[in-house]
DNA sequence: GCTTAAATTGTGTGCGCAAACAATTAACCT
DNA sequence: AGGTTAATTGTTTGCGCACACAATTTAAGC
């Protein structure tokens, strides 16, 4: 017959004590005799206690502050995917007493971040997403926050060690080494020089897209073949004035055949580029499906796109947020999304799939 | 402020009867005069009311029955994944009422599915999830389920206007030409011959395979190249006396330069001939994230798999029973599950992620 | 000993809903 | 009209839990 769960009820009768006193037991609000914890502990070491998290949700009929840190979401189409993502969660949530607010940071200004840190430590949330994508501005306000006692997820970027609840996002390193294994394989065996493209104003505070470049090297090194020279550029702001002038230069070189961008922005940009100018066979791999590497990837100006769910990842923190907060469940301490290859073939199977 | 949603209470109120008498209006079992009908009615219009799923379910302390008819995990891996995907569904809503009932037949034979899908119409569940792999076998079954009143999920073969509250799978088309792809991108610019290397009885009557192979077919069609020459090979039953011999005569051909198998076993089984058997450089491309799979992968054997998410099917199946069981939800007509290709490189972040 | 405070326990209420139940009203029949 | 039944309404209970509160026990102080 139906196995009926626990309930607190039973542990309470198994034990001898009351409900009231199994309740603080569970959730240690203290206030209880040694002799009754040792019944209780006892009892919930042999018992496979899970509690009924739908009668938790409705008992408890409190409100819960979110707070999003993350980069102004009209200044890249990657951070409105993100904002994407934690607007699904919030309509999700919304009902059971859960309320997101949006904190929103100049994804080119540290001192952006740092102002508006300053404000979610002001009115502290119950519980806080960041995307950490300034190290060295961010380090310090972990601290902040773990003596708020706000617990806090990290997105996008991963910083060991941050103390955080845990990480949503890719193993950027891996990441690389496939940006590597496909920029390989486009190459129907030729050879010649690549390009690994990043679009930052600040590089050497950006481990994400470092760490991406290594991995691209990594895999070619390993290789032993000299068949491939990979190097480096480093594009400024598209308004930059010198912006163009950059990537001209690099397409000037006959021997050019492949470029890895290593952010979703900057992988539209330099389709465009590439669309706009002569060139001989160039593969061109980067991020993320944002509309516009959509449409150069359907045109055939982009060869493959790995997909970093930014949409997911962030919907998939909140969530981890909303389970620690109301189903006291515990977080994993990171979530490594797949390294998802997207290529003409299978586009339109990834658009049509929901979460995108 | 917490806009409080509206409850039964509130539209009782307005509408000036009891709850009881919203209630009844609500889930429309009658017993309500045509006059207080229409006070709820109108209130209703007004007001945007969303039941509270949370407290409906502790509510009402129903138990359902969902079964699934599928084949017997025991006989290939693949759907062994699926059953996986299953348990963790059924893990999920033990508690809430929900158990789950396997009705399992033999993948090799039609009669033990009429036998057993049978036996479901005798004892009728609540919720039904099929694996339609015997395409003639399972139609008249539909119309039975319908007129029995059971909603019934599809996983892995779509069958359209079946009547099914909605599939989960793949575009099976686009799969094929996906594998067409991918081993186009193998040669590095070599041609040859082509193998689709199916591993089942009856080819016939199934769809699936066959659409996989119109895709990778029409995928090299559309190249207008004639680089490749691709051929079709029906095995039968690894346990068939014929079967290496099969294999053999195809390892003959010297020109071979790539083999795409259609089925999941059949992956393993092929890549096992070929590390035991000397061969030139023959590109493998298969299905799915098996142990076996994974471990020819990593040695170089295989090249690509598209991963079909068996578990990621069932569970997603059972899931959309559910929600439209006890939640009410509307589950989509279709889920299509994106085509992810697994290589060397993406392998180990898609073992690290949960559901694999 | 008694009184008071502190520590520990047990009990009760409400969350929003479904469903069983009790109460009321209307309809029908001799 | 009175009695009976059916149709319609309203009230109550319980789902499992959290939390406030009341009750009890223990310790401390005099």
């Amino acid at each position: 017959m139906h196995a009926k769960n626990v309930r607190i009820k039973d542990i309470a009768q198994l034990s001898g004590v009351s409900v009231g006193t199994v309740d603080r037991v569970l959730h240690n609000r203290g206030r209880v005799s040694e002799d009754a914890l040792k019944k209780v502990l006892t009892v919930l070491e042999q018992i496979d206690y899970k509690p009924n998290l739908i009668a938790r949700t409705l008992g408890s009929n409190k409100v819960y502050r979110i707070a999003v840190l993350v980069p102004d979401p009209h200044q890249d189409p990657y951070w409105a995917a993100s904002k994407a993502g934690i607007d699904e969660a919030e309509m999700e949530w919304h009902r059971y007493g859960v309320h997101v607010v949006p904190y929103f940071f100049n994804l080119y200004d540290k001192n952006s971040f740092r102002e508006v840190a300053e404000r979610v430590t002001q009115n502290p949330p119950d519980g806080l997403l960041i995307a950490p994508i300034f190290y060295h501005e961010t380090l310090p306000y972990f601290k902040r926050f773990q003596s708020l006692g706000i617990p806090y997820v990290l997105v996008n970027t991963n910083i060991e060690q941050a103390g955080s609840l845990s990480f949503i996002g890719q193993n950027l390193y891996e990441s690389g080494r496939l940006g590597g294994e496909l920029m390989h394989l486009s190459q129907n065996g030729a050879s010649g020089a690549l390009a690994v493209l990043h679009m930052n104003e600040d590089l050497d505070n950006s481990v994400h897209l470092a760490e991406k470049e290594r991995g691209f090297r990594e895999y070619f090194e390993q290789k032993q073949s000299n068949a491939f020279e990979v190097r480096t550029l480093n594009l400024h702001n598209p308004s930059h004035s010198t912006f163009e002038e950059q990537l001209s230069a690099l397409l000037q070189e006959s021997s050019l055949k492949g470029i890895f961008v290593s952010t979703s922005k900057g992988t539209y940009m330099m389709a465009s580029f590439l669309e706009r100018h002569p060139h001989g066979v160039i593969k061109l791999i980067g991020y993320d499906m944002l509309e516009e590497n959509i449409l150069y990837m359907k045109k055939g100006v982009i060869d493959f796109l790995i997909n970093q769910n930014p949409k997911r990842q962030a919907f998939l923190g909140i969530n981890h947020l909303v389970g620690h907060l109301i189903l006291k469940k515990v977080a994993p301490a990171q979530e490594l999304l797949p390294l998802e290859i997207i290529s003409r073939e299978n586009i339109d199977s990834y658009l049509r799939s929901g979460m995108h």
